[in-house]
Parts: C-alpha cells; sequence; structure tokens
DNA sequence: TTGCTCCTCACGTCACGTGAGGTGGC
DNA sequence: TTGCTCCTCACGTCACGTGAGGTGGC
C-alpha cells in the first residue's frame, strides 16, 4: 500500500490510473503513440513525475471533454510548446527593451520612465494557458 | 461547364470536391461541424472564396496526412489564429521599439543607428507558419 | 430535360478504450 | 504467496467518410 508512491512525486501506474479514472491500458496506450513518456525503475516500472502527471491533465482535458483524438493530441502538445516558446521569447524581448530604454536618455532629457509604456501601444498578453486555465 | 465558378475566385461544391479529390458529402460534412463556412448564393448554393479554400487545404493537411479528427482540426484552427495574433503583436511591438529608439539619442550621443540590434539579443522568428510550410 | 444543388439516412471502416490472459519481479 | 508490474491479442463502440435516395432551382 505504502509502496505505490516512489520517491518525491513519483507515481506508478495503478496509482496514477486511480488518480485520474482511467485504465492503466489507456496510460500504456498513450505512451505507445508517445505522448506521454514517464521513466522506469530498474525492474522496468513506470515512473510517473508531477511533470507527467500535468502533461497527463492536459491530455485528458483535450481527449475526454473536447473528444481530440491521440494525433490531434500529438498536434496541439506540439503547437503548445511553440507557443510557450514565442511568450519566452515575447518576454525576454520586452525586457530587453525595458532595460535598454531605462538606460538611454530621451530627446527632452526627461526620465526615461516616462513614455516607457506609451498609451498608444497595445498591451501584450501571454495567450499560451488560456485553454488549460478553463477547467481546474 | 463554365458555370461552375461564380465571379472572381468562388467554387462550386462540385468544383471544390474535384480539386482536392474529395467527397461533396465531406465539404458539406466539415461545415456542420463548423471547421469551414461558405457563403451562399440567393439559391442557397454554397460558394468557396480562395480564402475557403486555403482554410480547405489546411483542414485536409491535419484529417488526411496527419489523421486528426474533426474536435482536433478545430482546436488547431483556433490555436493558429491565436498564434497569428500574437505573432502580428510581437511585429507591431518590434516596429515601435524601432521607430521610438530612432527618435531618441544614445548615451554616447553617437547615431541612433548603432546599438539597435545588439547581438546579444535572440533574433525573434515567426513560428507560426512552420506546419503549412512543409508540404506545399 | 439535364445536371447541378440541397437535404437526411445508413452503412463500412478504423481508432480508441478496455478487458482477458499469461509472465515476471519486488 | 499476494498483488502489483510487464506484455500481446481481441473485442465493442463511435467518428468519419461515403453512398443512396428524394427534392428543388438555374
Amino acid at each position: 500500500m505504502a509502496t505505490k508512491r516512489k520517491s518525491k512525486g513519483a507515481y506508478m501506474i495503478s496509482s496514477v490510473a486511480e488518480m485520474y479514472g482511467i485504465h492503466p491500458q489507456t496510460l500504456r496506450l498513450y505512451e505507445r503513440e508517445g505522448l506521454l513518456k514517464p521513466s522506469r525503475t530498474e525492474g522496468n516500472t513506470r515512473l510517473y513525475t508531477e511533470e507527467d502527471l500535468e502533461r497527463l491533465e492536459f491530455i485528458l482535458n483535450l481527449a475526454r471533454d473536447l473528444g481530440v483524438n491521440i494525433a490531434g493530441i500529438a498536434i496541439v502538445l506540439q503547437m503548445r510548446e511553440r507557443m510557450e516558446e514565442m511568450n519566452r521569447q515575447m518576454q525576454s524581448f520586452v525586457d530587453y527593451v525595458r532595460t535598454e530604454m531605462l538606460t538611454r536618455v530621451p530627446p527632452g532629457g526627461a526620465s526615461a520612465e516616462q513614455g516607457l509604456v506609451p498609451i498608444r501601444r497595445p498591451v501584450i498578453v501571454p495567450v499560451t494557458s488560456r485553454e488549460s486555465r478553463k477547467r481546474s
């Protein structure tokens, strides 16, 4: 009983299946199809980390609630990663511009803070996690 | 024969079906499922514009080549639009920064052009259309 | 009239999820 | 030994694509 959970936040397949009301075979199927890649013990037993579970929740949201098939889930996972990458790039660029502008002297010689975020510019909002927030 | 195409770049269902080797019923199915929204003539006949065809090609790429089901295609189309929106925001922000920096005088008093694109910054590349470029 | 359009209903096929059956290690 | 794990094979169900059948307008 106490052995179902190994080390910090690593679960064996039956625990995961029970936690999410899902058949162990389904978890094996998702792995075979490349959606999940849990690590293994030396004895070849699957170990699901917290990160795996987070990914699994995303997958189940698509599969159960939205009816997306496995091929679709694979594409959506790829796109999600790409969007997260875009957001990171966007954020780092914004950070760069902010520090860069602070070190420069504006034409009038006033403080650089002034006019740093002009009202006419659209606010940039990260878009990726809208989906996953919907159900939680 | 010459009547299959109406006005500039608008096609009737049989033409579209023939062009893409697809059953007319499939086109009606995609519409019923909300993937495509062709306009109609007064007589209720579907008219597919160039824009509709472009969208259809994207859909067929997902359905035929990648095996994504309709629910998945709907999600992917949504995400694609979101990514395009992100790219637009990114681009307009980059444009803004460019013009804004050109009007400022750098600390040393040198030309504003200099140091506008510092080498240490990562280059920002639009990511959205990687997918659609793969097959064309 | 012909050849298109519209629609609904129904069938075949395949993917997905699940169950059974047999194996092996903690 | 018990209860888990691993695996493969097979079945039921459902979505998707397509076909048939009957209608109506250019």
